[in-house]
Formats: structure tokens, sequence, C-alpha cells
DNA sequence: ATCGCTCATGTAAACGATTACATCAGCGAA
DNA sequence: TTCGCTGATGTAATCGTTTACATGAGCGAT
């Protein structure tokens, strides 16, 4: 058994107090009892319980992290800068992802009651909107990529702006018709990017109508895509304007773009001469494809660490102000597979 | 203020050991008494102060999980599966990554003390053997990709024979000249993976010299050593043997590999002709990239769900029984880059 | 009526810490 | 000597639970 703080006051003959006060850095204590307690504490390897210090001071220091079921890169990014906050906030980090749906979430929630201080949630699917209920008004929360939820904080990329942007770049590089490769529906990323998308074609490339395809931010998905792109008719080919391929495809994430390319470079379609392609969140990996992949820059790390960050504020009593937060602006980073660099293609040639 | 039990006890006009019952499913209370008690936990919405109940019940049913500075797709993979298995255990995970030294991770431990009923530590750092001393003897451990930690159990996947196996098959495509892409220094997977290298080496290949480039298991590090590959002669203009271009590089891991084709595309050098590559992991990227990577398929998730079903075993009382773990034995995934497909070149053209 | 049993419920002692408050020694001033 | 102050230390309440044990009601057997 594990020495407490009753062993130490019993073995160096002091009281719990004394031993609590120097183990909590208090003055009023002779120098000399603190370090025959210091000696005792050594001795018996005695480590406070934290558990029990909880209970009394009312402070964990810990905060849970709800997340969905990520994959890959944005994974690892986006814990990355959680953890790195934590650490400089001296937090602690309760992790609990893969979920489903709200009621699993919810189930989650209770399992942190009286462990954490407050809980960094990111639910993106677009119907956990009532989940907001479910969390009583007294722990702070602070919500990542998701839909609105009341005027709790809510930090996010600006898929919508980002997506906008990124169509507005392919056009610039003189595609005239470009596709989209969507995220999972229900998800508010995903919704956000093909809006973007949408309200940008519709605004830049009016004559054109748009073509969706159906992902699910996985390399598989994007790879489905792209073998359905290469079976279309190339533009020189192309009677019907519906069965004609498009010149550029915007992928929601990077993930499903590079399974695109894959399936591009397989079938012998030459990324970007033949069809541009490009992402979005500028995974590591995205520089060391082939060709480099263009893509809008989210600095996830950067998501995560600011959410965590705001979540500390409210701890040390910063207060819930300033309930709009303002959303992440994306940059895009312009490599090979737009087309960019080999300069603007002919924008429509007869027939 | 959040309502406690006494609050609940309170308002239905019973005692807080009523209450407690009818939270934990004790038989022994009356029906109408225990709907009635519901009823008020419901319009309370109580839910228990878990760090309370874990004070006195001993079991607090978190696991603290202490990673080092992982990237990438092997991060998310081990954290997926370590908490898959921790939700079929009902257990929580305390999340505590990036630990440089192990100073840092010393620290870690013992803010973890009290609120964990057991340790997942990945310690690839090859000095971590005095790691051992600073856990007491009492908390459950589980060791993963780390060094022998005195008998406590260390799950691992087997680099060393990978590495062979992976060296091996490079020979029998017919490549006669094989490089390795070594991983960080000091950390215990880049040490056994290079090993295994240098045996293989020696047993397949006696008469070469083997050519090790030094990576961190990152892309740019893979980079980089594919543009000093690149840099080399080929095979057909060598003279000196040392400046001669090998047929074949093993990558540490499938990180760096795809970090080296990257600059072997980029300067011409084309893969598997001129120059195999393989990697290690068979992260979910390796099938699409082009060519698709050849690999050692490492079950990443399944050795995190594996320790952490192991520590439940021990923490169950299924004792620390049985020290020596078995490695996982990682397969090889054979795709596209290792050039088996293009069948066996000619072992040695003379010159 | 008494005994003894079962079963629902309540009382109070833990768990391991923190901390307000009490106590007490030492000491200088009146 | 006595008072009051200061500063070190001890005592005990407290946090929100669980649970061993006590209590007491109901009831069939004697």
């Amino acid at each position: 058994m594990k020495a407490t703080i009753k062993d130490v006051a019993r073995e160096a003959g002091v009281s719990v107090a004394s031993v609590s006060r120097v183990m909590n850095g208090h003055p009023n204590v002779l120098p000399q009892t603190r370090d025959h307690i210091l000696q005792v504490v050594e001795r018996l390897r005695y480590t406070p319980h934290l558990g029990a210090r909880a209970l009394i001071t009312r402070r964990t220091r810990m905060i849970g992290v709800l997340l969905p079921d990520l994959h890959g890169e944005f994974f690892s990014e986006l814990i990355r800068g959680i953890d790195a906050a934590a650490r400089e906030e001296r937090l602690h980090l309760l992790l609990s992802s893969a979920h489903g749906d709200a009621a699993e979430m919810a189930a989650a929630i209770t399992a942190m009651h009286g462990r954490v201080e407050g809980l960094l949630i990111m639910a993106p699917e677009l119907d956990a909107s009532h989940l907001g209920e479910r969390l009583d008004a007294t722990t702070p929360v602070v919500f990542m990529n998701s839909r609105a939820q009341g005027d709790r904080p809510n930090l996010a990329v600006d898929g919508y702006r980002g997506a906008r942007a990124m169509v507005r770049h392919l056009v610039s590089c003189g595609h005239g018709s470009i596709a989209h490769i969507a995220g999972p529906p229900d998800n508010f990323d995903s919704h956000e990017r093909l809006r973007g998308y949408r309200d940008e074609l519709a605004a830049s490339l009016p004559e054109t109508a748009p073509l969706v395809l159906q992902g699910d931010f996985r390399e598989a998905s994007g790879y489905a895509a792209g073998a359905v792109l290469a079976a279309l008719r190339p533009r020189a080919a192309a009677c019907d304007p519906r069965e004609r391929r498009p010149d550029a495809v915007f992928a929601g994430n990077d993930t499903m773009a590079i399974g695109c390319m894959s399936a591009l470079a397989e079938r012998g379609v030459v990324v970007p001469e033949e069809l541009a392609v490009v992402g979005f969140d500028d995974i590591p990996l995205a520089a060391f494809v082939r060709p480099k992949l263009t893509t809008m820059r989210a600095d996830i790390a950067g998501l995560g660490r600011a959410a965590l960050r705001r979540l500390a504020g409210v701890l040390d009593g910063a207060g819930p102000a300033r309930p709009a937060e303002p959303l992440l602006p994306p940059e895009p980073v312009v490599r090979e597979s737009c087309g960019a660099r080999s300069g603007p293609r002919a924008t429509s040639p007869p027939g």
C-alpha cells in the first residue's frame, strides 16, 4: 500500500497539517521541521494522492477532451496542439475519442463529471445541437469545429471562406470546370467546405453546374472519386457536358486528395495537366506527394492550442466573455497539383 | 453548485445510503423507494462525483498513457487502438504525450499518482531503463515498444525480425545493394530495425557494405536521404563502389520512405526501376502513394489494443504473470515500390 | 407472547487530503 | 508579573462518496 500523509506525519512525529504545509510550500514552518519532514517523505516515497486533494480543493487540473472518430494526421496534429498548451497550463488531459453519436457522447460527459474542470469538445455532427442541454451550465466548455452551440465558445477553422478561396484560386489558374469531393454528410466541416464550393462556383463560374462526389474524409473514398473522374471523357473528346471530365477537383481534405491522385495516376490521368487536384488542411504529407499538393493550410495544431488556452482562460476566471469567436482563417499554400506553375490554361476551347 | 448525494437524499426524504444503493444498482431497496429516488435524481440532474467515489472504492478506472513525441499516423493509430480497447474495458485514458526525456516522464508519472490505476508507457528512448525505478512497484505498468524494463510486461512489434524479413525480400527481388534510412538514434525501434538491417545484410549479402543514412522518422529526413541517394552515380556509370547508388533503400518507417520517394521523383530517379524503396509500419497512406509502397505491416492499432487489454488483465487480477511477452510479428505487404512485380532483376551485371 | 428470521433503511466511519481555528511557547513592554 | 503579540504546530471539520453495522418493522413458528 502506498504511503499516505498520515504515515508521513506519524513517522516524522508531526501532525498531518505540517506535512501538508511543507508539501504545498506554505510559509510558517520551521526550517528544521521542514527538512525533517522532507526526509521522511523521501524515505517513504510519499506522493500526495491527487484524487483526495482534488476532492477538497475542487481543482483537478484535468480537462476532458471529447473527439469524434478522427483519422490520420488531422487527429495527431490536433492532439499535439492541445497537449502542448495543456503542458504549459499545467493541465492534464482526459481523452475520449471515437464518439459515434450524441448518446455516446453524453455518456462520456457523464463519465467525466467530478473528474474534470472543463471540457474541450469537437462535435462536427450537424445534429449535435441538443448536446448543449446535456452538459450542465457550470462546467466550462469550449467547442472546436462545431456548429454554433448557443453562446458557448466555439473555435473553428473557417471552412467556408477557405473553400471559396480555393475555388477562386483554381479559377484564377484557368480551370473552367471544378468538381468537389465532399466529406461525410452531416459533418460540420464537410458542410462548410461544400457550401463554400457551391457559393464560389456560383459566383465565379455561374455557367457551370457543380459536380459533387460523396466521400468520407478518408483515403479510400478519395480513391473511389478519382476512379470516377478518370472514367469521364477527357475534355477534348467531350460531347455531352455531363460526361465531360472537369478541369480540376477540390477535395474536402488532403487525405482524400491524395487518394484521388493515386487513382488518377493509376489510370494514367496526369495531374495537374489533365486534371488539377487540390486539398484542404495541409497535413505534413501534402508537401511530399507527387505532384506536391496545393491546399489550404488550416493549422490544426494551432486550433487545438487555441481551444485549450481559451478553456484555461475561463478556468482562471477570465470568464466566458466574448462568446463569438473569430474563425481561424486558413491560408492557401500553392504547390504543384493545381497547375498554377504551368501557367493559366486556355479557358474554354471551342466544341 | 452541482447536486450531491446529500441533496438528493434530503430532497427525497431518505438517507444517503439509499441513494447510493439505487445509484449502484444494489438489491434490497423497495421498488417504490427506488422509483422515487430516481425521480429526484432526474429532477436535480444528479451525477455521482467520480472523484469522491474513487477515493473510497480505490478504483478510478483511469489509466495513464505516456507517449513520446510521436508523429503522424503512427500516433493516431496507436491511440485508436488503445481507445477502442479502453472503451470495451470501461476504462478512461489520461493522456500525456510528447515526453522528451526521462525526467519529464518521471514528472508526468508523479502527476498521475492517485488518479490512475495503471500505466501504459511507450518509452523508446534507449536510456529509459532507469525509469523503472521511478515507478513504485504497486501500480501496474505495461510498456510498449520499449527496451525490456526488468520483468515488466512489454509489448512490441518485432522490428528486428521485420527488418530482416524486409531486407530478405529486397534481396529476393534481385537487389544486390541495399541502403537504410535510420530513425532517430537512441530510439528503441530505430535501433532494432537498424540491427535487423545490418544482420540480414551480413547474412544475405556478405560482400556488400551497409550504407546507413541518418533520419528521424519524419518526412523531411526521408526527403533529405532521398536527395543524397539521387546524387549518387547510377549503377551503370559507377566506378568507385562507394559512390555507386544502391539498388534499393529500406526506410525505417513509411513516413521517411514517402519523403524519400518525393525527393527521388523530383530528381527524376524512377522507383522502383532505378531505385527500389520500402518502408515499415504500413500506415494507411502507404497504399495511396505512387508507386504504392511495399512495407511491413506493424498493426500499430493492434499493439495499442493488446497493451491496454494486457493492462486491464493485470488490473482485474490476472496478475503480472508471463513477464516475457511475445513480440508481435510484422508481416510484409508487397506492393509496387520494391520492384517485385517487375520481376527479379539481373543480380549483378559485370563492371 | 416470544423468538428469530428477513429485509428495508438509517447512522456513521472510512478514504486522503486541505485549512480555519485553537493552542501554546517565547518574548518584549508596561 | 502580566499582558498581548507573533509564529509554529496541532485539532478537527470538510469535500462526496461507499459500506459495515445498527435498527426496527413485519411475520411465521413455537
